[in-house]
Order: C-alpha cells, then structure tokens, then sequence
DNA sequence: GAGACTACTTGACATATGTCGAATCAGCGA
DNA sequence: TCGCTGATTCGACATATGTCAAGTAGTCTC
C-alpha cells in the first residue's frame, strides 16, 4: 500500500454527508475510512459489541472474553480509541473502558444510502 | 496476522442484530468486519459514493476518477462485489457497476448504538 | 479472421496490520 | 520502600493489503 495514510485526529464523531449525497471528495472518504478500518476487525467488532451491552469494562475482562493476550486487547483499544469509538479512564488499578455511542451511529449514519437532498459536504448531522 | 481469515460468501446483505443489541459471538463479528473491512479503503469509499450518486458507471470512468490503474480500481470492485456492497454486468465492451444499497443500509444499521430490545443474535432487519 | 479496445487476472513489491513475549509504567498494599 | 497486579509500549514476526506492469480474455468493428 504505497501512498501511506496521513495521521488525522479522529477523536470526534464524523461529521461529514452521507456517501450517498454525492461524490465524496479525497479528504472525507479518507476519514470515513480511517474510521471504518477501526472497526473493521472481528476482534475490535466483538469488544465494541461488549462495551455497548456491558456499559464498562476493564482490559482484563475484556482479554479474558475475547481469549487474546492483554497486550493485544491494549492495542486493538488504543486503536478504537484513536478513531473516537471508545474510551477509557483508570481507577484504581484498572482503565475502565467505554463505547462512545455518539461516534459509533455518526458512523453508521454515513454509510445511509438513501439519497439526502440539499446535502453538500461539510454538513454536520451529529446528533450526539 | 496469524489466526487466517476464513473465506465466506458475503453478496447477501449481513443479516444479524446490531452491535449493539448484545454480546456478539465470533461468526456474527467476522461477518459483519468483513463486510466493514470491504468499504475501508478510502478509494473504496469513493468509489461507493460515486457509484451511490451516479447510478451506473464503467469501470474506465472510475479509474480515471480517483486517479488509479485499471487494474487496481479492477481490484477493489472486485472487493466491492464480494462484500455485496456493489455489483457489475457487462453490457458491449464495458463493464457497467452500480451499487447496492440495500447492503450498505444493513450494514449502517448493525452499528446502530440505540440498544434494541428483545433482540437476539441471527434475527434478520433486512429492509431489501 | 485481424485488429483494437475494455476489463480482469497474475505476479511482484512495499507497506500495514494483528499477534505475542518482554520490558516498562502506574497504582495499591504491606 | 518493596513487591504485586493491571495496563501500555516495544520489538519481532507472519500475514494481509494496495499498487502497478504485464499478460489474458471478452467484445466490437472492419
């Protein structure tokens, strides 16, 4: 993959239109996809989904669920966390982690294809 | 990345609850990165939202678009095409795509983050 | 059928990614 | 202070990915 990727903060939720609302220019496609390329593995997928119905969880419990090394599970959160989807705060001995829903539906809402009127890029439709 | 991915086939549009309607298992969380690892690409992205706005273009008007090869915009089509997010049908000496929004819809929708009630895992929202 | 044009496939290459073990950092309790 | 436990970072490795050049396969027009 010649071409490397720019390094973007990505920390808040999208704010671009829809692909659908017309023909994505450079800069928004690479940060929807930078987006989408965190989330874009089973084991981020698969963490995302327990912090979503557990609320909040510790690495531990995490690397215990998902049967990796806590090393890794420390990566693919660092990962998650870069792109704004999750985020975490120490207590005591632990980082307690959390989905960022707000991030997650921006996301989500991007990826509409039904075709938005009056929509040029730039527009912000986060809700969060 | 050691544990190789298996091969699934990925046309249909992804039928499973969303991410956020409990634990997801493994099968469901591959299903559903595969599809996400298909658009993360911001080449991909553009392609989607061309396609996604234009209707139906041939694959020499996307090259020469986004500035790549044939060969290489050949390429992430043809990803495009396994995750079912795009199909194409030969028509003369061109090769015309378009996308398919029905499975772009699901997938926005299993990363809805609005927890969903009484939903298991393998029920099937799909609109299409 | 010959030639031209479009699309796809293959092979090769550089870079990115997922994984682990080991080392390091951060907070707690004795 | 020291040791313990949990989390992150670092280094290394195998695999995956994006890209192109070159070759191959359809399809059209002559």
């Amino acid at each position: 993959m010649p071409r490397a990727l720019p390094v973007i903060d990505l920390t808040a939720p999208i704010c671009c239109a829809p692909v659908a609302a017309g023909r994505m220019g450079e800069a928004e496609a690479l940060e929807v996809a930078l987006r989408l390329k965190a989330l874009a593995d089973p084991t981020r997928v698969r963490l995302m989904s327990m912090l979503l119905t557990e609320g909040e969880l510790c690495t531990c419990d995490l690397a215990a669920e998902v049967g990796l090394s806590d090393a890794t599970v420390s990566h693919h959160l660092a990962q998650l966390r870069k792109a704004g989807l999750a985020e975490g705060t120490r207590r005591g001995m632990n980082v307690w982690y959390r989905a960022r829903p707000e991030s997650l539906g921006a996301l989500g809402r991007v990826l509409d294809p039904t075709p938005q009127i009056g929509m040029a890029s730039g527009s912000s439709p986060v809700t969060a």
